[in-house]
DNA sequence: GTCTATAGATTGATAGAC
DNA sequence: GTCTATCAATCTATAGAC
């Protein structure tokens, strides 16, 4: 078996098993036998359990970051050469899209980004130490663009509205995460459909987003 | 020692201690430790650890979910004498003020809802449903209200956008809890004003929730 | 690179003296 | 009700054979 392989298999474990169980609560143990590889295989090739974390983060997020990033400069530059100011839901658009959209991606990215929004709010520093040191430039970027995109609003302003979007995403990852259970109210169905959810988001984060 | 006395000193460290660190990352040990009592009270007085866990919620959940209730329905019941549709930002102040307002209580309620908002999202069962079985009436409550101050739209939209702002809220939260940290972009003044931010918030979140 | 075996520490829970 | 002492299970990490 090469190296890859089993690197690959224990990355797939443990997104599945941190995303449904949380990173304390899953043990080594828990991983290398789902991956089918031995105990000590996770040491050997990431070092800890710490540096397994930040593995699987690495792997699907920088890909993630690079897609938003390049989404939000062509917004602006776009905006640049019409010369107006770029659009809110345009803005919001090329962040909260891609995001949203590995839900539907039938790989195990699925799991990841349930695990990214539940490390948001994680209580170990641990883990909300590696999402904030990966989404922190990108969150400046996109905060820079909406400034950008509402001048007559003040930078606070713009600041927690943002945040509120944010909560906001990261609440309807969880709620459509494969574990998690709510009761529908009595005459409200089930979305599955990504793209409904999506514009719903987007059209609600960008009309309170522009309120004067 | 009376018997009161140290299952209130167990509570208030399980409560500090839960929202700071996690249910599954807090040890029995540390907050005997903290409380100042006997290892073996836990189980003495209440059981186990899970239900140490369910009697911390128990606390302070009954008297805020009566508070969130009885204003809740009292703006329907003014609406109704006044011949109108309950207004959205009523509705939602009457769930959101109390609830933000326990940052400012100078107890240990501060942590107590931070412990709330995390476990909404909690990866452990456990959790997570303590949360979901305490907050589920309530939140049934809150969605009726809405759908009478806006029946022109589908209880699906509400639904969603509904969702949309327990999710800010819950960010919000965890965000000014104590032991949360990010780095404010440059222009920004951190908001420390309870009431600035439950304003900013009941302002954006009625604002997306009444969008046709 | 993969495996077994185990060290070393921590956990929730309980038995039994006082 | 409170305490000490301890059990049995779990955990991460590593040493060393192959």
């Amino acid at each position: 078996m090469s190296i890859s392989d089993t690197k690959e298999k224990i990355l797939d474990a443990a997104e599945y098993l941190f995303a449904r169980r949380g990173f304390h609560n899953t043990s080594l143990r828990a991983i290398t036998s789902r991956a089918g590889v031995n105990l000590a295989a996770v040491n050997y090739h990431f070092g800890s359990k710490d540096a397994l974390l930040e593995a699987v983060f690495q792997r699907r997020l920088v890909p993630l970051n690079r897609i938003r990033r390049d989404n939000l400069e062509a917004v602006r530059e776009t905006a640049r050469r019409e010369g107006r100011r770029p659009a809110v839901d345009e803005a919001l658009r090329a962040f909260i899209e891609p995001t949203l959209a590995f839900r539907k991606s039938g790989t195990g990215a699925e799991d990841f980004i349930t695990l990214v929004a539940r490390s948001m709010s994680d209580p170990e520093d641990t883990v909300r130490d590696v999402f904030i040191r990966h989404i922190a430039p990108l969150f400046h970027l996109l905060f820079e663009t909406l400034c950008e995109a509402l001048p007559e609003l003040t930078p606070d302003t713009v600041f927690w509205r943002l945040q509120f979007v944010i909560g906001a995403m990261g609440h309807v990852i969880c709620m459509t995460g494969k574990n998690y259970k709510y009761a529908l109210p009595a005459g409200v169905t089930p979305v599955d459909d990504v793209e409904s959810l999506t514009a719903l988001l987007i059209d609600f984060a960008a009309t309170g987003l522009e309120r004067p």
